[in-house]
DNA sequence: CTCCAAACTTGTAGTGACTACAACTATGGA
DNA sequence: TCCATAGTTGTAGTCACTACAAGTTTGGAG
């Protein structure tokens, strides 16, 4: 029993789990490209339950909602709540932030998945579920940082953490979006340096707003 | 016919339309009753309409879904956009803003509904569904916005009239939840003037911030 | 190896928001 | 007076999601 717990806590991965694991990735899997190809809201979670060889329950079991079967694995939002708690704590907030997010941006764009950021992305865009879902996330994330930056900055205080990563969020979207636009339909591993200048140049004008004001 | 369309550009309001108008009036006012009474989540749309002797189909006939019972007339989150429509172009976008949403405050603390607010506030606050679309209403709001400061900037790059819109919105999200603060559970007129001081102080804090940058 | 309890999966039966549609009723105007 | 139209209603259905009970598989104890 005691062993029991120890291998838990370490990496036990019996056939049981090992299963568990891959009927999760393959309703994933399904449902994502069932998502890209036709559209989030036109399959219903039957439907990807049928395609997947399981029953819709078992979807259930592993996903709470429909959306989280596309939003899975990532928590990609929880990034700059990281790294402000990894923060200097004698550097700027906003330098914290802004280095984490081209540091972010530069691995994106030399990810293996940039080719299919693009579909995935106005998969998001074409779906009111998704996009809600998309609004939750971004709160999330501002909660947790808000938290995150009374934590590693004791002395600013919470109006001024609020402000912090509320600005944030909205500059993380602001880029989002510019991101979406800079990226071509079908990015060329080439071009990349090219669509890497046009980001930061965004972003210098996004994080430049939230350092020194506008206009200011 | 002439005189059909001439009377429906005045004021036209025959028995119908206004016993149309008296109808949707009553279902919005015993749906916000049971919902702040009970939560949002715990009243079904069946239960409004039994408790408004109407059919179900009626009231989806006058309300597109459930939440626009509660979010019904509101189109205060138009208020920004107007001002920046009809700002001065010669004054600055931020301090536009800032005197609008310093403005509108003033005006809410002697509003009749003041009152009210704080158990508006709340029954939103508890309810996933309602700050689903909160969120989504202050999205809508930035769309607009970037879109009226483009019309009244010219000057302004489409990447900055999107940088202030979401920065205005982060803004006014933050503003709302110190109001929420600030506001006691029984607002006393006689204190008014308190929770405007605090207010404006806070407002001087996120506006400062977009104006001049954080510790800028 | 045997066997049990826990973990997974599955089917059934619901709830609740919302849609489509056809039937009914009241109203405004000819 | 009468009809076309607007508004209301009931019926039937879809879809996400829940509760629950009944399988099925698996890990581990004896």
């Amino acid at each position: 029993m005691l062993a029991k717990l120890l291998s838990m806590e370490n990496q036990e991965v019996g056939r049981r789990e090992r299963k568990k694991q891959q009927t999760r990735q393959l309703i994933s899997d399904v449902a994502t490209g069932l998502f890209m190809e036709r559209g989030f809201d036109q399959v219903t979670v039957a439907e990807v339950a049928k395609a997947a060889d399981v029953a819709v329950q078992t979807v259930f079991n592993h996903f709470p909602t429909k959306e989280d079967l596309l939003f899975d694995e990532d928590a990609w939002w929880l990034g700059p709540v990281r790294a402000i708690r990894e923060a200097d704590p004698g550097a700027g907030v906003i330098e914290v932030l802004e280095q984490y997010y081209l540091d972010e941006l530069r691995m994106r764009l030399r990810s293996e998945h940039l080719v299919t950021w693009k579909a995935f992305a106005r998969t998001i865009e074409e779906s009111p579920a998704l996009l809600a879902r998309r609004r939750k996330n971004a709160e999330e994330m501002e909660v947790l940082m808000v938290q995150a930056l009374q934590d590693r900055y004791p002395q600013l205080d919470p109006l001024g953490a609020r402000v912090i990563a509320a600005q944030y969020q909205a500059a993380q979207k602001v880029l989002e979006a510019e991101f979406a636009r800079v990226l071509p339909e079908q990015p060329q591993a080439s071009h990349v340096a090219r669509y890497e200048e046009a980001m930061e140049e965004a972003a210098d004008v996004v994080f430049g707003a939230l350092k020194h004001g506008w206009r200011g």
